[in-house]
DNA sequence: CTGGATCCCTCACGATACTG
DNA sequence: CAGTATCGTGAGGGATCCAG
């Protein structure tokens, strides 16, 4: 934000620090795992780069995020959070949460990161709603893809196991949202076509108890 | 903020609600209560008249916020939170924490809210610490004054209990942040004059054993 | 190709003065 | 007391260009 709050109080400096514009945005991407400037950029539809720079940079200047050379030789930098920045996570979830009520349909233009998938998934498992045996799902969303794991009551997403997937569920972001939210079922999905499953229905029953999304409008 | 963020995605869809600035600190003061237009003028600092104007009544339109006619006859609206306006006080408290850790010591023109205080002593109470009998409060900090009152491991701030005070605590806003969070003792305190009790020291230890502040900087 | 830098334009915000 | 009116500034939006 321009200029600070000047005030001695905790979420003042708290948006001072980043209550620009796009800036809690980044840092919601950079909690699924490091990330190159172009991913930020995708992933943040069409931030404009100098917008992405100039808040890379105050992040960076602010403790938050950390620039890395990247692991591939050759292949310029990734940014990464910073510790500090990492306990941005429970502010994040407890904010998107709240705000995934007032979610309405999901419009024809608007964005979908796999990203925000990921915290939707991560915030909302129910880890006593898990049994023994582990799981891999296969998610397939606005023609991108996203791999979970669930062993031992714990959920790794993104996950690069290379196991074979116990569900794949194909399906457009906002089916996905009302089945997990309990406001669409499964066979209504199903039969309409806009829900493809490879795997038993069992095993998508099951998958559907084990997250829970708040409902919206 | 300007225009949305046009996300499929709870995060964005909460900063399209109270991602503009001054709103998440106008929401805060809310918290403590009903407002008028020119109380929250005052908890914020001086924010111009028509970005707090414009800002309610965005925050009206969202749902967030709504207008009542005053109690007292004769005078104006109030402002208050809805329901769904309330169920940002965790994303608040969890946004307030971490940036809590982000404080340096209180500059000479940083703004003090009491708002802010009664929030804090809200987040960081520790109810397993407090013993059976009521107690009540009095924080006297930059001109301001606050009453307290805990009773049956509940606490209640602001108060308005006619009870006598335990224990009328007088200093200023960093003194208090560096007693509760336990970076500055109340010997040390007292004895450079930053600070003044009435009532027992043991009272005092009690009451900084309450509530634990997260250390900052 | 990634990772930006530069330019221009618009509008949200800041400051202040004024009014019902 | 509770805003409205006006105007200046600078952050953000969007396209294009440049360096390794």
């Amino acid at each position: 934000m321009s200029r600070g709050y000047h005030q001695f109080c905790g979420l003042a400096r708290a948006l001072d620090l980043i209550g620009s514009r796009w800036a809690l945005l980044i840092v919601r991407d950079l909690l699924t795992g490091p990330k190159r400037f172009s991913e930020l950029q995708d992933g943040l539809s069409g931030v404009p780069t100098n917008v992405l720079t100039a808040r890379l940079r105050e992040l960076e200047d602010e403790g938050i995020v950390m620039r890395r050379a990247h692991e591939r030789p050759g292949g310029g930098v990734v940014y990464d959070l910073t510790d500090f920045g990492r306990e941005l996570e429970q502010p994040i979830m407890a904010l998107g949460f709240w705000g995934a009520r007032a979610m309405g349909p999901m419009h024809p233009d608007d964005h979908f990161s796999v990203d925000s998938l990921t915290l939707a998934l991560r915030g909302s498992f129910r880890p006593e709603h898990a049994d023994a045996r582990p799981r891999v799902y296969d998610f397939k969303v606005e023609d991108r893809s996203l791999r979970a794991r669930v062993a031992d009551g714990r959920l790794v997403v993104p996950s690069d196991s290379t196991d074979e997937p116990d569900l794949v569920v194909e399906a457009d972001a906002d089916v996905l949202a009302g089945l997990f939210s309990g406001q669409l079922t499964l066979d209504v999905a199903r039969k309409s076509g806009r829900l493809q499953l490879r795997g038993t229905k069992a095993e998508a029953a099951r998958l559907l108890d084990m997250f829970r999304f708040p409902s919206y409008a």
